[in-house]
DNA sequence: CTCGCGAATTGGAACGGTCCAACGCTCCTT
DNA sequence: AAGGAGCGTTGGACCGTTCCAATTCGCGAG
């Protein structure tokens, strides 16, 4: 008996060595039981030694199997001082552009052998519950922001001691933690400076709402500057749904605005600032009898699968994001081997999808 | 010294009681010393026992947050035997009607302490590596299949160890495993019973693959019939594409078919198996200059962020999801409790969602 | 003054693994 | 024949927590 009872009268009577396995699963010392061997050599065979016998090996893989033994992941962990997983902090689920980024992470970890732990930070919001804190607790080896947080309270304090890199975000910039994010305002220059190639030189932009939106409008403010045009029009499109771009270019192409200027003056294109908002201006442009792209051009962002819709067919930029998602796992890999070298900043360039939405002008 | 060391002569020198702590995140020990107490009683700080006095619960505290403690997940799960971890197995994160499975399991488990692990399948599989595994080597506490899974190679067994919920999907069948899904059946015959309330006669639908579409197509064709009507026809639209939705939409109105039908013959309605064929068909009606819903009535699945797009606006079957991924909860946790109850199955009824995609037919 | 007695506090075993030093073999060298 | 080297195998400490039994302490009763 290896781990004999120190007290061995004590009052509870026949406390015998062997454990009464009272329904557990099945632990190492049981397959080494089981394979006649010690636990010590259970171990060798589970981390695939070359230094066991094969006449053992195989004893001991019997018992594994007919046993169903699967290793407790926290004990191992308990004396690794390592659990081989990261955790992963979304903001939000439904914003299908995430997908792509922990795909784009996900095939990095994996080659690693990393497992990543999803959480929603969005869904999972209790009074003094935060996520930052969990991951600590649960002792991940590393941690990825997806995404804009909800707060950040925590996240500061977690960076300090937990390898983290934050992707798909420009906030917050902290000590030692890493940050990959999409180029908006190249994107959004890409995009602006396509309609201008086609001809346009009254273009209107939908615009979003935080950093996000307030990034690609600066890209396209700067590109119809360096032009040497002047924006014709940002009119804000609220939310980012389908109907606040729909309400935004009903006023943007509707009747004549009350500063008298006249219907040829109406923008011949719109660079909406993502895809929900440009279908909206689709389907406003329709209402309002203009057909799309030979009375009005559109181009909207993310490349979401509503462009490739064959009925919508934008033209769209394609943010990358699962080229994102690999590089934020590249510097999360260096990161952990390194905690504490300098904070690295990228951004990662997009690219225009062309597709049906945009067209030259017709001469005025 | 609590911990002494039985080689007091070590070779290694003054390998003192204290341990030199390594740069490693602060132990209860530690917190145990800095606040003049032991670490037994740190421990009853931490879970809130009552018969700690006021005073020494103050150091304690304060012991925690000067050294920013935060205890180890696996050190206390190893002993508590449990994780307060539900492992989540998702098939697919890019289908969006998983996400609110996922709310409507979050919001009850959440509300019992238990956190939500969750990992995607698809992406997940290397060679020989099955999720169930790793599950069960994390102990989780519970187990949550959503969707499809690619393969049930594992899960049966890990359902015979762990408290298992299918959530979604109809598959497998398994002794102590509960299911709840949708009821696709019901909803199909909703939608084609609404095509037939319009007053529809000869109406289609676009079939979809797998055990889902199938289901679909049985409540469609049961619907017909009891109506006394005919199938119209039903055409396989493959993969549950646009482009596949809408080459099947082609082939059904387009040009007279080879049985030598007439252009009247045609089908006034289609009930599609999911919203992005349904698209794919609205998309071919437009090309074959057929409006919609005037010269043809569409119903999609699934009520998708798709059909509330304006410009599509498609009626559609809304599957509640949420009080599907309620219900799986509800099971699960029902099942922790007692993991050898009899197996539940259930079926949750989807509603119709109206919007403009179909109308009456015109008369012939 | 001593003897319970309850409340507060403490020591140590246990949880299920990994790792390291030590052990018993066999075989080879001197 | 004695001494190593190398290989396969083993015992036991240790990881950071919880839990239980035991201990200490102050205090009112006998």
């Amino acid at each position: 008996m290896e781990r004999s009872n120190t007290r061995a009268e004590a009052p509870s009577g026949e406390r015998s060595g062997t454990r009464p396995a009272a329904d557990r699963p099945p632990t190492i010392r049981g397959v080494a039981a089981r394979a006649g061997v010690s636990k010590s050599l259970v171990s060798l065979v589970l981390q695939g030694s070359p230094r066991v016998s094969d006449a053992k090996r195989q004893a001991v893989q019997a018992a594994i199997d007919e046993l169903g033994y699967r290793p407790n992941a926290a004990a191992r962990s308990l004396v690794a001082r390592r659990t081989r997983t990261v955790g992963v902090l979304l903001n939000d689920m439904r914003n299908p552009w995430f997908v792509e980024v922990l795909d784009g992470l996900n095939s990095l970890l994996q080659a690693h052998d990393l497992r990543m732990l999803m959480a929603d930070g969005r869904l999972d919001r209790r009074a003094g519950h935060d996520f930052a804190r969990t991951f600590q607790e649960l002792r991940v080896d590393g941690l990825v922001v997806v995404g804009t947080l909800p707060d950040t309270t925590g996240l500061a304090e977690a960076a300090e001691r937990v390898p983290t890199v934050i992707a798909g975000n420009h906030e917050p910039r902290l000590p030692h933690t890493d940050l990959v994010a999409n180029d908006d305002e190249h994107g959004a220059r890409l995009a602006t400076e396509h309609l201008i190639g086609l001809g346009h030189r009254r273009i209107a932009h939908l615009a979003g709402q935080g950093p996000v939106g307030e990034r690609r409008r600066r890209g396209f403010e700067a590109a119809v500057r360096s032009h040497g045009l002047t924006a014709d029009a940002v009119v804000e499109s609220g939310d980012g749904t389908e109907e606040g771009g729909y309400r935004a270019a009903v006023r943007l192409l509707g009747p004549p605005r009350t500063t008298g200027r006249t219907r040829t003056e109406h923008p011949t294109a719109v660079f909406a600032f993502n895809d929900i908002s440009c279908v909206g201006a689709l389907s406003a442009a329709q209402e309002l009898g203009l057909d799309v792209p030979a009375d009005l051009s559109l181009v909207g962002y993310d490349n979401t699968y509503l462009a490739r819709i064959r009925h919508l067919w934008l033209n769209s930029v394609n943010n990358a994001s699962h080229e994102v998602g690999r590089r934020a796992a590249r510097c999360l890999l260096d990161r952990m081997a390194r905690p504490h070298a300098p904070a690295q900043h990228q951004l990662v360039a997009p690219a225009l999808e062309i597709r049906g939405s945009a067209a030259p002008p017709v001469a005025t």
